[in-house]
DNA sequence: CAGGATCCACTCTGATACTG
DNA sequence: CAGTATCAGAGTGGATCCTG
């Protein structure tokens, strides 16, 4: 066996056959261009509408509504009303958030790990 | 702080911010359509054309190709051609490749396990 | 067997303008 | 402040036909 690192977890292998319509309905709410994004910049901490908007730049109003609204379907994110003037929305990650912010987290990190890799792969191939 | 496990690593918390291009492009590589599929059915096993098609059943040649040539553009995946008749093409992951399978993995995994919650989240959502 | 080329339908996103 | 509505453009995937 090549890679034993990959035999290590004896379920896993079929975890990636088994719920493969999961996975992609999974990848379908963090693939998007917005979702990651978004769950990262709230972290651990409750923030407003705008000041997600800023943090998020160049996210467009309609796109992180469209996102926070698809987040907070999956019951990833929660939306707090608060019922002054002017009108204030908190939202902030629930603990199934939370703990999507940490495969998501790890991700990033592989992410960065690769990219001047991947990067340099891609011009080998491109020069081909 | 409510939930101590996101802090437990001191760097992470900065790597969404930092490298958001970086992971949008990570996320644009898996975030399609068969890239997951794809990476999951290869395993640490090689693989040839047909064998993946069967394996990752319904897509289409098109795009087994495709996602096949994106793989192997970012030094993921390998192509072996074999210059036999009828011609005879390898395809397996590559140590990079393994590592991302590695993390593909663990998003399955949270897929799993958090399938049921969301949806009823959902459901829960789309009956207001 | 392992693809490439073409055409089409649909989705996702951005820009802009408007509202309670 | 926190959104919604509408429109247009780009990208993405599927179906089909063809080839060394």
């Amino acid at each position: 066996m090549a890679h034993p690192i990959i035999q290590a977890n004896g379920t896993a292998s079929d975890r990636c056959e088994e719920g493969r319509d999961l996975v992609r309905d999974v990848l379908e709410r963090i693939g998007d261009k917005w979702s990651v994004v978004v769950i990262c910049q709230l972290g651990d901490t409750t923030r407003r509408f705008n000041e997600l908007r800023r943090m998020s730049a160049p996210i467009t109003q309609r796109m992180l509504s469209a996102t926070l609204r698809g987040l907070e379907r999956d019951g990833l994110v929660t939306r707090t009303v608060h019922d002054t003037t002017p009108p204030r929305v908190d939202y902030a990650l629930t603990s199934r958030g939370l703990s999507l912010l940490k495969v998501v987290r790890d991700l990033a990190g592989w992410a960065e790990d690769n990219a001047s890799g991947i990067l340099s792969s891609r011009t080998a191939f491109d020069a081909r």
